[in-house]
DNA sequence: AAATCTCCGATTGTCGACAATCTGAGCGAA
DNA sequence: TTCGCTCAGATTGTCGACAATCGGAGATTT
């Protein structure tokens, strides 16, 4: 659902998919160095579909390229990730507010419904927080696409949401925070029904604050630990 | 300045400007079929390169590419440019707010003389808009730059904006905005000056705002003459 | 020993040719 | 006439080989 179609269309495509995960998944540790042949070897393809496909993650900004050295995986420092949420929270708020009004009433039932779905699985197993930073990111999708902004869809959708699945894999230890992050989206979701997009985009915009801030504690316990 | 080193490093690069100028410019028309063969024969390179130019492209969505069909111009629509003025708001407008506390003295003293030169440039040639949408979007990116997020710069700056570009080359008969829109950069500025974050935000949402709705008038004429 | 230079292996950049696929014209049947 | 089918022509997708460039090991100089 995130990553669409795994193995169709052009060769390229695939190799974009098939690293775009082993990136997000930390298979491929950050800042590893990206060896064309190699890879094309390991994917069973030439070395020029793989070439597109390194383009294609340059612009997503997972892999970061220099001309005549070659591809290294994205670092992602304290500033890129603190850059990477405050561009969240401008454009989530905004998505929100118009998805207030925008959203029908079916999909908002149907967002309330992801909700239910997520805390049934939360009650269950109380630690995968894995499923659970991949539901929360379907939460926010879903609002993106309430928006009916196919260039915030892009933006964030498309793109962005790889960084940020990169980063919750790289801190997904930390469980704490997903029963209040539970209680914000049930506000969020109360506040688009009721047809309030100022509430809305302020109550996400504290969401995505909070999540910074818990991102941000994890990074200085890593780098102390460091 | 807005364009990079047009003759330098990989061939793909060079091809890539070419085309996202030759594209900003309307010298290749919205919807357009962009032939590999035609256009590598055109730069006197293989297609290969070429190819990884499209690639980069599509990322910054000047070209839609379809598999097996080929790639054409992005055409601007009415919904395409909302969107993007929409995702604007919300980015420049946070870019303002930060800006305003993290821009030097200097910088900003920088920011006025811009205008300066802006306001010096409309006296002497009333009608040129051209250098004064570049001069303009030069003004939108000094702020950018302001709020030091690496991110909302290589969005706005390397690649949205070149959407943005090419919608002024479409629209930039109307020379009546270029003296409002000067006095409404006059008040970012003062706001940024007097590091009031908040009102520099607001100022830039309506200044935004205001361009949009603008466009959105001249869209209107265009679509009822034709 | 430290710094610099030189050269070689490895990797990236580029090209040309071939295979796979799509588009559209022309033909035939309902 | 209109619809569907077939089949070239053109265009994209892919590969393998060659050229250009970079990084590092080792030798040389101070």
């Amino acid at each position: 659902m995130l990553l669409k179609e795994p193995e169709q269309g052009t060769l390229a495509d695939v190799a974009a998919h098939r690293l775009a995960h082993s990136i997000v998944t930390g298979e491929l540790a950050q800042g590893q160095k990206l060896n064309e042949a190699e890879l094309a070897e390991s994917f069973g393809m030439g070395r020029g579909p793989l070439r597109e496909a390194l383009r294609h993650l340059e612009g997503m900004r997972l892999v970061k390229r220099i001309p005549n050295v070659g591809a290294r995986v994205v670092v992602l420092d304290r500033k890129t990730l603190s850059d990477l949420y405050a561009v969240r929270e401008a454009l989530e708020g905004m998505a929100c507010r118009i998805a207030a009004v925008q959203m029908t009433d079916d999909e908002i039932a149907q967002l309330s419904g992801l909700l239910d779905k997520h805390e049934e699985q939360i009650r269950q197993d109380g630690g995968k927080v894995y499923s659970q930073s991949e539901g929360d990111l379907d939460f926010h999708y879903q609002i993106v696409r309430g928006s009916r902004n196919e260039m915030l869809m892009h933006l964030l959708g498309s793109e962005q949401y790889q960084l940020l699945r990169m980063c919750r894999y790289r801190t997904s230890r930390n469980a704490q925070r997903t029963r209040p992050a539970l209680l914000q989206h049930r506000q969020i979701v109360a506040a688009i029904a009721n047809r309030d997009g100022e509430l809305a985009e302020l109550l996400m915009r504290r969401h995505i604050q909070g999540a910074w801030r818990s991102i941000s504690e994890m990074i200085d316990k890593e780098e102390k630990a460091a």
